[in-house]
DNA sequence: CAATCATTTAACCAGATGGTTGACTTTACC
DNA sequence: GGTAAAGTCAACCATCTGGTTAAATGATTG
């Protein structure tokens, strides 16, 4: 079903740590942009934007798609996919279950309350 | 009300980069364990499991109760939550409402900016 | 063809990361 | 009290990170 490598983990968190990748991310949630538009907000050197950029790419959360001299890249949030279920599995969905797991060793402790 | 500092998720993303945090992060759904115990399965010294639990701690993902010489530690899913909902805004859900956005604005746009 | 624009590559730097070993503190046990 | 156990702390190391500037590549335009 839905199993992913461990490494991609990896690469998506580690792409996702930084706050200017998410905030490219961010720009990119709008549309297509080439390098230059998305390095215009930042107070960074263009090489610095394109190593970020390469991170992402490497992270599959962002396409890029060669056009003359422009780089036009797309954001792909479908390769969030991985991340995003890891965390459906291990934050809030698993509560309840950690409470009630809490709940039933505390009460084994008493040992004789319950039938 | 779902608004967090984005620093926090710097330290969220980048605790769940590394492979190993993840491992301790999935034995500890199990419920608390010594730091002994979370060190067992792993190939690396104590010291070494010892900072990536501080790693762990500084996100708020695991807390720590000492309880004579032993560290008892636990993990504290809900602070998964920020990084949770910045992905579940980024990732597939929304897939469909961008493409639909991304139509809306190029029909928009015919006297703007379009070739 | 020459100049310019968009971007990457290269070389470098300071600081963080993940690992090690060895010494240290605190608690537990005889 | 003396010794062992559970962990941390400190120092060290190689590698990665995020940034810089300067040079190189490739497309566009005059």
């Amino acid at each position: 079903m839905v199993n992913y490598q461990m490494h991609d983990l990896d690469g998506i968190f580690h792409a996702l740590a930084d706050p200017t990748r998410r905030a490219i991310i961010g720009a990119l949630i709008q549309g297509p942009k080439t390098v230059g538009e998305i390095s215009q907000p930042f107070d960074i050197s263009l090489p610095a934007v394109s190593k970020h950029l390469k991170v992402l790419e490497r992270a599959r959360l962002v396409t890029r798609q060669v056009r003359g001299r422009e780089h036009h890249c797309r954001l792909n949030p479908q390769s969030l996919a991985p991340a995003h279920d890891w965390l459906s599995f291990y934050s809030g969905f698993w509560q309840e279950r950690l409470d009630a797991l809490d709940a039933l060793l505390s009460e084994e402790d008493h040992d004789n309350d319950e039938p």
